[in-house]
DNA sequence: CTTGAATTTGACTAGACGGTCAACTATACT
DNA sequence: AGTATAGTTGACCGTCTAGTCAAATTCAAG
């Protein structure tokens, strides 16, 4: 019964929107409201709080966002290193496409909220360490397949992930810092090596002197 | 002339120590003082601003802590893979102990500023930028003599570094989330793998599986 | 001991902030 | 058509925030 309305989908839409480009405590409950055209009452209907509508912003940016992009690159019909391949690689062309759009390189959408540690409510950190451990778990699986597959030559599998999943994560975070898709260039190369998987080897150079 | 203090010093240590807690936007001039144990007065004598103070304690802080750090494992005359074993040992030390302490991890003192982007003044992001840039030279330094000295092998030295590097901020960036030093242990095994540059092979093990 | 520059102080402001509320409006259901 | 209910509105509040200032204090140097 009573009045529809998509307010509360737009106040999702705004927080992840400035919240991605400003961080967490950059952005005020006005600014949101604005951006979503809904008066701050009509807020407060929907949502008990800004740390509240904070983490119900995360939660909803990784199922439309987050999970789906993670979904089509790790699908498991797809062979294990093709699947860290492409989601490199789409990552990196996402950020170059809007570097040359004009817009700013923001990152990893998540990454940096989690960040945040103490000085943000332990509320809205901790839905964004749930979503990166969850992306973590594709990492996670599509390299133990590629264990499984005698794909890669590593000691300890799990080290080797964990190494891969900092090297993709700093990677995105510079990539931020400089305002530059360049830090993601060739991710997939330099994940191999982690992996100890040379690919389909171009000739070797040897050293050359600076 | 007139009085002598410490009262600028002492803000500098407050907002560094405030900020790497916090972050700077959840860092407000009140507490900055309060722990300082200076009046807001004479904050304003001292700096124009609380960007202005930002950006000098985050130079302050590159001259005492960071250089200093990275001076100490990147002299010119160790050898220069041994440079980046101490570096990253160090700092998984330094989190470690900390830990054991009771502290918090709260991984690279600069990183989490740089990555505010907008919603911080630029000011205070360009100093961030700076220090990491600064701090990327001594890994370039390092791997380039590294090449020279045919230690490593590798196609693209700069990309290597660049991935050297991501894989080192990302590590550190997620010990801060994580609250564990975990992310940054045997990180410098895994750099070396980066960088064609297997150590003393402990008896490489076959893959295993799940 | 005087002088005057450097420093300290606390009270002050204006605006932004997160949050509240009671009245009002639209509409899906009967 | 009537009504309960979900949604909307804008004025309002107390607190926090960055920043100001004129007056008071300290002390190095002449």
């Amino acid at each position: 019964m009573g009045r529809v309305s998509d307010a509360r989908q737009r106040l999702l839409e705004a927080t992840n929107e400035l919240t991605w480009k400003l961080g967490y405590n950059a952005v005020t409950v006005d600014a949101i409201c604005e951006k979503a055209d809904v008066r701050k009452g009509s807020f407060y209907h929907y949502f008990e709080s800004k740390p509240a509508l904070a983490k119900a912003a995360l939660e909803a940016q990784w199922e439309s966002y987050s999970r789906p992009l993670l979904e089509a690159s790790f699908a498991a019909d797809i062979p294990p290193l093709e699947r860290l391949k492409r989601y490199m690689e789409t990552m990196y062309k996402n950020q170059k496409e809007k570097k040359q759009r004009g817009e700013r390189v923001l990152g990893c959408p998540i990454f940096s909220v989690a960040m945040s540690g103490e000085g943000v409510e332990a509320e809205v950190v901790e839905a964004a360490q749930r979503a990166l451990k969850r992306k973590l778990r594709y990492f996670q699986t599509a390299i133990q397949d590629a264990n499984d597959a005698g794909l890669i030559k590593v000691d300890d599998t799990e080290a080797a992930t964990q190494a891969v999943y900092s090297l993709f994560e700093g990677a995105w975070a510079r990539a931020r810092i400089q305002n530059s898709p360049e830090p993601l260039a060739g991710l997939y190369e330099q994940a191999l090596r982690l992996l100890g998987a040379a690919e389909q080897e171009s000739p070797p150079k040897k050293s050359r002197v600076a």
